[in-house]
DNA sequence: CGTATTCTTGACTTATATCAATGTCGGTGG
DNA sequence: CCACCGACATTGATATAAGTCAAGAATACG
């Protein structure tokens, strides 16, 4: 059942389940109710399994979406193929809302991590959307504004920060933004590798693992298969916060 | 005369300049001349000295700003005192538009780099501008979105590139956003230390100053105290897009 | 002119990448 | 169900790019 096409019906099931979903978002909580429905119906809804693409670098920005549940990252492949990680999309995002920004590529690749949900819009409808409720726009802006901070947040670590305090400060944002309770510990709440967190960072897997097994000899975190669990926030976050003596 | 408070005379007068300025703006084209009566009749003047802050990281963002003339380096301090240069700002450039993006203090420090000058408004004045003027505010989010995207080159560049391909980068920028055509070359049009370039790409002044004499004596470039001129574009081009063999 | 930046250059150190080998997990198909 | 395979991870040895430390030279400015 799962990874077969929605029927007219399951479709429609899965638009009202949307809406709840979707109002609840910072980012349309203050659209009326009219103006949801409108864009909710010329959405489209579209699952996607881990390691598959929603769209991919350097192709036409067909659509704007926004993740309903679960994972994606967004990649950059460079001429030589070189691969890094631009960011982490989580449920409620919008993404690859290129065309809003005078691109008419992707400027990067979407792939799934975890089992996903997107919702799909034509590009074509942004400016309608946005000259419709002005609000849209302002809450769009101040999402790519985030997005530029955290941006230089990264250049600013990577510029001053040796490899394990960047880490250590990337696996704490994990935490927030994709940190689920698990006993004593948080769990990183999709699956991600050595690689991943290497790509993230700007280093390789090889210096990841090793952090990573030096912090579970201190008790600092759980290792395992892509997967990741938090068991010393405060320590953590105290490596994070102390320069090199 | 220079560096005098300018009279209200002298005010209008610059304020009469600014209009045909502004107006030739990718931002302003399309506002009609009452508009931007409304804009520029609200916005205040001032001239910078080199080594003097339009604003200060962490300081109430009260204005928002549009450089006329000159240049300047946005920078920010870690706790532990160490500079990055965040970008510099063009003559034509919206800056210090902090609240717009949901920030109520700003993220850097803007320090003019040569003489300049600036258009200063009030930050409350921002909403009422994007919604009297929707273009505006499509049009502060395709800047912002370019800034995002230079952000990303960025941060795939530190994260790829060795150092002596990352200043290349930088410069060959530089020669595209303030270079100006001297005899052979293109000189970058403000002062510019060794230590600018080392924080504009996450490494130090030794290290950049060796690469820049390294380029003289191939001739691609010829350097000086606060000076730069490209001599062989094409070299260095060349040199930036070279991944080590 | 002398004082303070800015820049250059050399010697040395070190963090981190690279190279290489081995281990382990988890899914797939026989 | 077990064995195998491929993807992911660990860990050691070695290389090297770039940082740090240190000293001095050149340039601009008051």
């Amino acid at each position: 059942m799962v990874g077969t096409l929605l029927t007219g019906d399951e479709r429609n099931a899965a638009l009202k389940i949307d809406r709840a979903v979707v109002k609840s978002l910072p980012l349309f909580d203050k659209m009326s109710d009219d103006d949801l429905d409108a864009l909710l119906s010329r959405a489209t809804s579209r699952r996607v399994a881990p390691g598959e693409a929603v769209f991919e670098q350097g192709r036409p920005a067909t659509n704007f979406y926004l993740l309903l549940h679960g994972r994606l990252k967004v990649t950059q492949v460079t001429e030589d193929g070189q691969q890094i990680i631009v960011r982490v999309v989580h449920p409620g995002d919008l993404f690859g809302f290129a065309r809003a920004l005078q691109r008419t590529d992707y400027p990067g690749t979407a792939i799934a991590a975890a089992d996903s949900v997107t919702l799909c819009w034509a590009t074509d409808l942004w400016p309608s959307f946005v000259e419709h409720n002005p609000r849209l726009a302002v809450s769009a802006m101040q999402t790519i504004g985030q997005r530029l901070e955290e941006a230089h947040t990264r250049i600013r670590e990577m510029s001053t920060e040796e490899v394990e305090r960047r880490v250590a400060h990337a696996v704490l944002r994990l935490t927030k933004t994709a940190g689920r309770k698990e006993g004593e510990g948080i769990r990183i709440d999709f699956p991600i590798s050595r690689q991943d967190i290497a790509e993230m960072t700007g280093t390789t897997l090889h210096t990841v693992s090793r952090i990573l097994s030096a912090w579970e000899a201190k008790g600092l975190v759980e290792g395992g298969r892509q997967k990741l669990l938090i068991c010393d926030l405060a320590g953590l976050a105290l490596l994070a916060d102390t320069p090199k003596e």
